[in-house]
DNA sequence: GAGTGGTCTAGACCACCCC
DNA sequence: GGGTGGTCTAGACCACTCC
């Protein structure tokens, strides 16, 4: 079960290994593991990148540690949070939607005093302003504004933003996204958001406002999305 | 500066070590950090113990490492967001405002079927019920609404709740938390809120409801908040 | 006392990056 | 080629838990 001469990594194997006992019931919450020890034994692996598998698990909340015991499977939560940063796509998809879009407009601009501050570029800098209506299953969903520093992200045209951006970044151009900060807002619906979002006027809408960063803390990413409040509800997990 | 004799461990008084020097301006955004071979010379220390240190300072996003190159310290965010879960009091000592309390109920009541559910107790079990408008510098800023299973956290009193619940958890009763599942919405005002909070009928809220869990899984805290949208913003960080 | 996780060592070989 | 991080070993001693 464990390849010692595969260039996937021991640590990697045996994480996934016991990801998927967990997955399938095997091993059901509350049930404890083989100890530290037992898995080096058995997959005559160091007791180390036992470790080092069972520590990313821990990281990821599927098990947990008590000192002295034994390593447990954790109990599983009510409602499952998507697990990181992901797009309007994943997000949609995994709501078990059509995620779809309708662009609204999409073009170059020089960076407002704003949009310039939080992307730390100079002022009147090209960035392109992408705006969009997302749909799910049909349904307008959410109003997004992107904006993205042109310098650093030359080339994105209207197909990629309909495939899937972030892959762009990562595999054409061969930046490593980070993380994201988020801002969550409750307002009201203005009259762009009432005639693109086809709601009431002042209807409840999700503000968010997301800056993404890459691996190194440069800013590649400045949106603003309004989301129709009917229709979306935001969910998070954090860690204590 | 490392005191292999100390009860901390070493890993740790590395990992602050550098956290500190990266606060304080030593080391600032880009800068290459001394290799781990570097730092296990200086202070005589295993490779693998300087690894541990830097993995954390990785997942804490203060550090990167680039293969074949070396770690560098990150940039910082344009906005910095609270590291993990919070207290409403710690969120708002942490925004610079004073917070404070004002007890609307404190009872136990039996576990509605929804309440319940969330708290994976049985229907009619006796919970707190604990409802509080908070105050940030004297302003109503939330209506708080929390649940709490009798059974799991005996000896609740106001003057607890006063002071620091999680505190009282995690120290008197010896339960280690370890995260919440949030879920955020956008709604208006009901009646309720509007005198609790002082604010204008139909005025925007920002609803949240946590689910707190154990270190094992079990739910101990269900709380359904209704923040002034005029005043408050959520504000998270995601990993990719 | 036996078993568990927590910490730590002193090496090793690899892939990758830069010169 | 020399330096870097990524992976891995085969031990060790500790504190803690449970019986």
């Amino acid at each position: 079960m464990i390849n010692k001469n595969s260039p996937i990594p021991i640590y990697y194997q045996l994480e996934e290994k016991i990801k998927n006992q967990i997955d399938q019931g095997d091993l059901k919450p509350g049930d404890m593991l083989p100890s530290e020890r037992e898995y080096a034994n058995t997959y005559a692996i160091s007791r180390m990148t036992v470790r080092q598998a069972i520590t990313k698990l821990v990281n990821d909340g599927y098990v947990y540690r008590k000192k002295g015991t034994g390593t447990f499977v954790s109990e599983k939560k009510i409602e499952q949070p998507l697990q990181g940063l992901t797009s309007f796509t994943e997000d949609m998809k995994a709501r078990g939607m059509t995620p779809g879009n309708r662009l609204v407009h999409f073009k170059v601009v020089p960076a407002t005093s704003s949009v310039a501050n939080y992307l730390k570029i100079q002022e009147n800098d090209p960035v392109y302003e992408i705006q969009r209506v997302r749909l799910a299953d049909n349904v307008p969903m959410a109003l997004e504004t992107s904006y993205l520093p042109e310098k650093l992200v030359p080339g994105v045209t209207k197909e990629i933003m309909q495939s899937s951006l972030y892959e762009y970044i990562e595999a054409a151009l061969g930046k490593k996204i980070k993380e994201a900060t988020q801002i969550i807002e409750s307002s009201t619906a203005n009259q762009n958001e009432v005639e693109l979002l086809q709601v009431r006027k002042s209807s409840p809408i999700l503000l968010i406002e997301r800056h993404t960063y890459l691996e190194d803390g440069t800013p590649v990413e400045f949106v603003k999305s309004a989301y129709r409040a009917d229709r979306y509800r935001f969910m998070i997990n954090m860690k204590r």
